[in-house]
DNA sequence: TTGAAAGCGTTACCAC
DNA sequence: GTGGTAACGCTTTCAA
């Protein structure tokens, strides 16, 4: 049986709502009064209860976040840094590993204030009424919910854009475009819109499926690709994870980054700076990404403003040095 | 403003509190009663209140885990796993990645049944008197709290042992030893237990520091030492990911797994055997693991029995074909 | 088999 | 400034 405010009250002689309001440094107790009381919670060890300070004034101060695949790094990185926002604003977060559907249905019975959804392999049903607030993370479609997309399919529009400025026509998209993962889809939309408007062909060699992404998937692909007689001269790596095998195979391949051949990838985390072989990324920038989401929840749990149902974050390039003009034009411009 | 039991009430006519008793299908109301009263639930979008419930009945049937390193993938196959197991014993879990004491005050808060803590970089303290449950993963050592230990030292040393029954003596065991965290640190020391009893010498060659957990950081050290004069028969990898590294190592130098040099990795997770080189590991199979802490801490909480405080698993050995006796044995039998 | 009422630990409002 | 008390949504006696 743990303390309660009653039993405060009886040891500093005063009575449970000068407690509770002393307890919430109300300006209607005198100072000494306050000191005290606080002084006796501290004694009996006391221990605010939630459950009930929750229930009457119906607000938790707590989010939910929805996270089922927890193995992906880009995505840790992400919930560590929403996680790093969420307290900064004063609030408490929970995970829930668990399919989103049986996680929100948690979240909502436990009167969590709002939910941040990453969009998983589940397609997310409306299955409840309610007025909980709910923000996706995801692609931008007709969605039952506000949600923060960050315009993948430009992210790799401007990858190809960039690598063609540079004097590349071989390059290759090394992804996982798996029909439950729209995130993924997205990607190689962008690429194959990008290498249109160019002009340039795509075919067996330029569009790599992944099968997965691990690094490992990411490894194996990559191999294959370039032990196969049409080597291009970059590379898109459709993720974090798949650009550590990609790098790897690269490695064992004999090929130096970037004098034979350039590589840029997707996600914009500080990670890409300690790799190995530093890469150029492109994507929205992870601390400006969570900032965003959880300032976005925040203003929907509040209401402060009429936020917009979706919100296309664009990506930027961060260049590390992994790309650079292609053999063939380099040496042109020896001439030249 | 959501739907509550006195709503369904007014609505199917009967009292809140028959209303209460249908909805926890109690064998004291009518079948017919009951009935409607469910269907009346369903038609007016009717969600439990758990605050308002937990608040009354002094349970919430959550459990908190505080992880506060969320990028080491043994421990995020372990998490998935306890997710699993908490899930089958119709609890709820909530995961905090906040730093251990900031974690456990909030859980507190929010009176959850039990927290199972990740032992992690900043050393548990008992900061506040509790009868909240709590169970540590980690190395016991005179801990505070109820412990499941997976002896780690032992681990290693079984491993050196495995080694040196096949004809190794030259083994290298590739870890993080930082002071900071003890299973690391633990695992060291079985290594150097193994050796001594065994009579073989260890020097910086045979323990090698990665300084740091990552895939690339088991690399860095493993190629350097592959590139040094003295080439051991043996390896022994501190986690999985440092194991991703290795190989990856290994592989570079030209060096075939097992007939060139043998490995054995900590971690005993299935992802072992889908790796490039399957390796034979060494650990407590982490579904026997996760199982096991999630029936101790609903034991602690339910006090069904008088659980010791400290509870140690073995190790085991899974063999996937990467260890083999060093190549001079081999010659040896060949003429033996 | 059903209903009435107390109570869980708080906050918030209204008296004093 | 401080105290009394209703209310939050539910479970759990106890009576009917």
């Amino acid at each position: 049986m743990s303390v309660t405010i009653k039993d405060i009250a009886q040891v500093s002689g005063v009575s449970y709502s000068t407690v509770s309001k002393a307890l919430n440094d109300s300006p209607l107790v005198k100072p000494d009064t306050k000191k005290k009381i606080l002084q006796v919670a501290k004694d009996l060890g006391y221990t605010p209860n939630f459950v009930a300070k929750n229930l009457v004034s119906k607000k938790s101060n707590t989010i939910g976040l929805v996270w089922p695949t927890i193995e992906q790094t880009a995505l840790s990185t992400l919930v560590t840094e929403i996680n790093n926002q969420v307290v900064k604003n004063n609030y408490f977060m929970m995970l829930s590993i668990n399919d989103t559907n049986h996680a929100v249905e948690m979240f909502n019975k436990f009167r969590v204030d709002g939910v941040i959804i990453f969009e998983g392999e589940t397609p997310l049903v409306k299955t409840f009424e309610s007025t909980l607030p709910i923000l996706t993370y995801g692609v931008a479609n007709n969605n039952p919910y506000p949600i923060i997309d960050v315009n993948h399919r430009k992210a790799i529009y401007e990858a190809v854009s960039y690598l063609n400025n540079l004097g590349h026509q071989k390059i290759s998209y090394i992804g996982y475009p798996s029909h439950k993962d729209k995130r993924q889809i997205e990607k190689l939309k962008g690429f194959h819109v990008a290498m249109d408007e160019i002009g340039l062909k795509t075919d067996e060699n330029s569009t790599i499926n992944t099968d997965g992404l691990t690094w490992f998937d990411g490894y194996t692909a990559t191999k294959k690709l370039l032990q196969g007689p049409t080597i291009p001269t970059a590379l898109i790596s459709g993720s974090y994870d798949l650009s550590v095998g990609i790098l790897r195979a690269v490695n064992e391949c004999k090929l130096k980054v970037p004098e034979d051949i350039s590589i840029i990838s997707y996600d914009n985390i500080p990670q890409m700076a300690r790799l190995e072989t530093p890469l150029t990324s492109v994507g929205v920038p992870i601390g400006e990404l969570a900032e965003k989401m959880v300032n976005s929840l925040l203003d929907l749990i509040n209401k402060t403003n009429s936020f917009p149902l979706t919100e296309v974050m664009e990506p930027v390039i961060t260049k590390r040095g992994s790309c650079s003009p292609p053999a063939d034009v380099k040496a042109d411009e020896r001439f030249s």
